[in-house]
DNA sequence: ACTAAGCTAGACTGTACAGTTTGCTTATGC
DNA sequence: GCATAAGCAAACTGTACAGTCTAGCTTAGT
């Protein structure tokens, strides 16, 4: 047992290992151009023990998204329920959120990939919604419930709207990326959100 | 000169048709795994007609961006400026570009596409948010500061938001797609908007 | 020390593809 | 009707890559 375990270990870490280096290369330069050779010489590691970890490319792929999802999850919004004056929580929560986004490319790279395979991978959108996306919709749509003095009817489309102004921010200005072409800045549209409630 | 205009216009056809099969393929494939075989294959157009019209692939996909950018900013917003009651006026204007927006399936094929190569081809996204993006949030931002009962600040910024969330909407319901996951209604969403202003 | 498991580098196979070339067939303009 | 340009199908070249295989090395448990 004790041996088994210790293999098992020394396995995982491998694995790990291995989708580290992936991650690199495939957020880089995408599914379709990230190879296998490549991976293998990022994660320091050879072709055969990439293959005797992961079937094959795809596999490695869907593994590397699931592995990207959970630790974003651990990160977004922190893990501490929201509370406080609503419209200050929320303009606090706002800056922050844009804040951190926009200064995480590897994210900006996890969701452009996740965009562009999501017609090939759609059970990977699945689990990027249910594990990243789900759970920030949720708490800001309870924390609105909760927040009978802003009087919103719909707590669930409002939170939709909101995200959506995160996610749009986030996607012209440093995904796509259209600074030049589009600048906006962080603080005035936190202002907008929450002049608008 | 009417010969060389005859000639013209015969080449502007076979360049046409070449982009109307070309964007089958690559809305339908991606840019990677679209091969100019089939690009020929679908225009119904020889591998040589193509390459005498198109440098190389990056021509040809650049040229069909161009193409496909100019042709939504026809559609978008219909081209009468927006006159009414504010609140009546965009709740009409979202509910009808949600549904419309809903519906076109080449349209989230595109705009996947465009996110997807948008670290490759930068130049596109320029032209993307320059001739699609850019004239909504005008057009919207222009009405939000003529409408001074609304009492809103920074117009601009409060175009994002809105504009935010209907990309939101499609990109989470369609072109992602989590309909399955994160089911919202395109009315619902309308009402929180409205309901915010 | 010995052995078994996992590891390594690198060669190899088959396939897909961008872009080119060849040799032949149409249209068009004069 | 004839010359010119455009178009066609199909074969070809070179490269990149997924996935496999070989032969030898390292290391942990006994």
């Amino acid at each position: 047992m004790a041996n088994e375990s210790a293999a098992q270990l020394r396995f995982d870490r491998k694995a790990e290992q291995i989708l580290t280096g992936a991650t690199q290369v495939f957020l880089q330069r995408g599914y379709e151009r990230a190879s296998m050779d490549k991976v293998a010489k990022a994660s320091g590691v050879s072709k055969q023990t990439l293959y005797s970890h992961f079937a094959d490319k795809e596999a490695l792929f869907v593994a590397l998204v699931d592995r990207m999802s959970r630790r974003r999850l651990e990160d977004s919004f922190g893990s501490q329920p929201l509370k406080g004056e609503p419209k200050q929580v929320l303009s606090a929560l706002a800056r922050a959120t844009l804040t951190q986004l926009s200064a995480d490319e590897d994210y900006h790279d996890f969701v452009r990939l996740v965009i562009a395979e999501s017609k090939r991978f759609p059970e990977l959108v699945e689990k990027f919604m249910l594990t990243v996306t789900r759970p920030s919709l949720m708490k800001l749509s309870e924390f609105l419930a909760d927040s009978p003095e802003l009087g919103i009817e719909d707590p669930e489309a409002t939170a939709h709207v909101l995200l959506g102004a995160v996610v749009f921010f986030m996607l012209t200005q440093e995904i796509m990326p259209g600074k030049a072409v589009l600048p906006m800045n962080a603080d005035r549209l936190a202002d907008a959100m929450v002049a608008l409630l």
